[in-house]
DNA sequence: CGACCTGTTGATACTCGTCAATCTGAGTGG
DNA sequence: CCACTCAGATTGACGAGTATCAACAGGTCG
């Protein structure tokens, strides 16, 4: 949460160890387990260690939409803190370490430092600015483009807390889960994957990504990553 | 602004009261002009007291997606208090009384009292509600669902501030503006209109929308109004 | 009155979904 | 150590939903 705070705030020695000493319930939890679901309403936030975890909304009709892919350092349900009852859902898609705090332990936090209540704030604002860029990604971009963008947001952001090397990184996540985030078949995102393969814009294996021209990707995907509201220029790295 | 807080939010008469005082700026502004744009860092925040706007960001390609209608009492800008810089754009789309207000009068207002910080990051966390809900209507919903979907949310959002009477309501929108929010194109919008007119679950004529059967067109557009996190049950009426 | 914006309609093209089959690789148990 | 299983990836054929293009109608406003 510290690295990830940082990269879109600077923290004072005293918040930092505020932060580190918060009372937190680790808990190691499966691939495709539910975090949390739509209609809860928890008592506690929950924060991504390692590992990766998506929010959805699922349909009337059994569809679902991935909304946002949940990066280790995350709080992808901390509007619990200020919306009772939940109105999405939150499921593991690799094998994740989260760590589970207590409304009541944030808002002590906040209250003993309220520049962390800004920090927290500017944390789920990032979170509407991600929902804005998907909304017009989904609506207004073709499946192509869709994906490439997607891939460049994923890249950006794990960059920002240390976890791309070379312009590689791990991605447990399948060409389903991707139909769902993008909003296509996954019999389309399969197409369009091997389509960037064969543009050579990306080298995805199993459960790895390598981008061999991040520059092209970008201009594939229409990436600027200004919506991502990063603290300092990790984004041009 | 108050009717809009309380639609979400419970307030004392103090803080009631230091809302009704804050220093504000009131501007006309005709239809279609631009609000605040991407790439701006405003050192104030805007109110919508009357009249229709719309957030909005563009493709590279220059295609408008538009991510949230924003209704009289609506604060649509409220995230440049924490965010630096503006990642979309904000026009008007139908006349507008807007009031622009400092953000030091509004840091001012949270600090003397604290519960209104909360009553703002609960306002901003229902954007970004509404927003996840968009990804899910323009990613997994088809044209006709989606169009229902989004006169569902306009009219109960309207309900709250009180600008429905008999299941109608003033609707300064045009069909190429909905196009741009469900992410199909003008003349598909037009024909999604038709048949839901042909199936008797609206009447939308020039600037009026009038719902015969509320009910059927929340059924038609997988309507739940739990995302919009009204206080009271006003969604229900 | 003419310009213009919005709404409407028809014809045609294309992106992408659906269905169904096959393939691959990573476990798992005997 | 190998057959078995199963999730995920891949491929082809076909169809549905929607975009695009183009033309025209109706209302508004200078």
């Amino acid at each position: 949460m510290i690295r990830k705070l940082e990269s879109i705030f600077t923290l004072s020695e005293d918040e930092r160890h505020a932060l580190q000493t918060l009372p937190m319930q680790v808990v190691a939890i499966k691939t495709d387990q539910a975090i949390v679901r739509e209609g809860d309403s928890p008592s506690r936030a929950c924060l991504i260690l390692s590992g990766f975890a998506c929010t959805y909304k699922v349909t009337a009709q059994g569809k679902r939409q991935i909304v946002s892919f949940n990066l280790p350092g995350d709080l992808p349900d901390l509007q619990s803190l200020h919306l009772t009852v939940l109105d999405n859902s939150i499921s593991t898609i690799s094998p994740c370490s989260v760590g589970f705090i207590q409304h009541e332990d944030l808002r002590d936090i906040c209250e003993r430092y309220p520049r962390l209540t800004a920090a927290f704030w500017r944390e789920t604002l990032i979170d509407a600015a991600i929902f804005r860029e998907w909304v017009l990604n989904v609506g207004r971009r073709d499946a192509y483009t869709r994906m490439a963008h997607v891939l460049c947001e994923l890249l950006t952001r794990l960059r920002a807390v240390g976890l791309v090397e070379d312009h590689a990184c791990d991605l447990p996540i399948t060409q389903g889960e991707f139909a769902d985030a993008i909003g296509v078949s996954t019999v389309h995102v399969n197409r369009v994957l091997q389509q960037l393969r064969a543009d050579g814009l990306i080298e995805l294996t199993g459960d790895r990504l390598k981008v061999p021209d991040w520059d092209r990707l970008k201009e594939a995907g229409e990436f600027d990553p200004t919506y991502l509201h990063l603290e300092s220029n990790q984004a041009a790295a």
